[in-house]
DNA sequence: CATTGTGTATCGCATTGCAATACAGCTATA
DNA sequence: TATAGCTGTATTGCAATGCGATACACAATG
């Protein structure tokens, strides 16, 4: 008894409530690490990841000098520092085999990407972003467009205001209030009070439409996925070009397609 | 110097060559539990965790709190248990976008996309597997040969053999000692001095063929993308279906491009 | 030939991770 | 409705271990 109400003692600090903020642990340090990479243009040397990273050069070199014995960093080939691993491409499996709407969506999206011939993608919420898990690419597609893990806002894609609309309004105007709502066109809307309305839009559509606003010359369909409660787990993302569609006929093909595919990974 | 020079005190226990197996770094307790989804089929409780990483109940539950705190682990959401993280796709973007090789082979296996219309796919070379790193797939596939991080084994698939091609014929051997030579189809070769045999054609050809030894019906070829010194760092690998083809007319198609991709990508 | 940057290695202290322990909720089986 | 066996969660003290300090070898640069 007396370990619970020690009154001379100090305060207890290891709440786990709250301990986070006092504690730095060890396995988040290991994460900080990895996760200096984020803003990176190329390999990092130690000094840089321990900037970045906020810890001490000579920690950082602890870290890395482990992370690197299991494989989750590696030396940069000819120039000097330091890459992410081979290694973390072993969790991504893990964690897309094992997400339960990757497996169910993956062969919907293969038949769906027989119908429609344009890019299907499956992308995770993560309420202010999506991160695209599943692509199925095209005939045109550049750059690291192609990469899986790249992230979208939700504000102003096709798949986040389908995702988005799945919330109550006051808790979507509580993401857009956290969200970056940095213009990529001329066309992206920005204004929280727009972007809602186009939300109740896409609820009753059962899907969203985003022409221009993120890509020029892109008109996209999305439509959501949830659970059972109705809360967006995901979304599926038809993009179509506009120099072949207009925005009418593109939805006309597309929407029926997705939402028939959403309803199929749903029910499965 | 007595810090140098004790010779009352213990053998010093940190020498960084050594330690690893001394110690167990809390970055390692980390990265196990994350890894502890390797064999998952399912969520997993924190019982389950602790026993496959190796650790105490307890230890775990700390442990899955901190990265579920930070998005690495998340709660499976109907079913009981626990599952990767979101956060994950992030530093597996970053993998992929800082690494040099997926830098200049995206835009490569684009077009190469274009002229063969089948499966391409860019993958990393670990000793004993490949790991798929870009995938662009044709009209036929399933289940989860779609995702990213998925790896194969090099003895027996083309970009594999290309891969190890590129080693002197005893580091390959020595490769071969560590990799479960497990036959997939009937006719995997499995014997390593066939599958040495192998690599000098692959090496005299600068690409390999592989058919039927890992999927039935399947026929692959692949290239090696080396450094410039000549080590192995990762391999295209393009298959078609022996439906469509006969194992000569794929060949004939498929390796010009690919050795072109290939030389494209390592002169970039 | 300094100087400033890499990466690497070692040590001791105090921070922090872990085992032990306890408990609440939920399902089943008795 | 016990009761047993699972979940997940929380708290503590001790000692294992992570970190800062420090030092050094090597390259590239001025």
């Amino acid at each position: 008894m007396s370990r619970f109400f020690r009154e001379d003692a100090p305060q207890a600090a290891q709440n786990q409530a709250e301990d986070d903020r006092l504690f730095v642990r060890a396995a988040d340090r290991a994460m900080q690490v990895l996760g200096a990479f984020h803003n990176a243009t190329g390999p990092m040397t130690l000094s840089d990841i321990a900037k970045t990273a906020g810890i001490d050069r000579s920690a950082a070199q602890r870290l890395v000098h482990t992370l690197t014995k299991s494989g989750y960093i590696r030396r940069s080939g000819d120039d000097r520092g330091y890459l992410p691993g081979i290694r973390l491409l072993d969790h991504t499996l893990d964690l897309l085999r094992l997400d339960p709407v990757v497996q169910k969506a993956t062969p919907v999206l293969l038949e769906l990407r027989k119908s429609l011939r344009e890019r299907v993608d499956l992308s995770l919420y993560d309420e202010t972003r999506l991160i695209y898990a599943l692509r199925m690419q095209s005939k045109r597609e550049t750059f690291f467009a192609t990469l899986v893990g790249h992230s979208v806002p939700t504000f102003c894609t096709a798949g986040g205001r389908a995702a988005l609309a799945q919330l109550p309004d006051d808790a979507a105007r509580e993401i857009l209030t956290r969200a970056p709502l940095h213009p990529f066109t001329a066309s992206t809307k920005t204004d929280p009070e727009a972007i809602i309305a186009e939300l109740s839009i896409a609820r009753e559509n059962r899907f969203a439409v985003v022409c221009d606003e993120y890509a020029l010359g892109e008109v996209a369909v999305g439509v959501a996925i949830t659970d059972r409660n109705g809360a967006p787990l995901s979304a599926i993302h038809l993009a179509g070009s506009l120099s072949e569609y207009t925005p009418e006929e593109f939805v006309a093909k597309a929407a029926p397609l997705a939402i028939e595919a959403a309803s199929a990974i749903m029910a499965g």
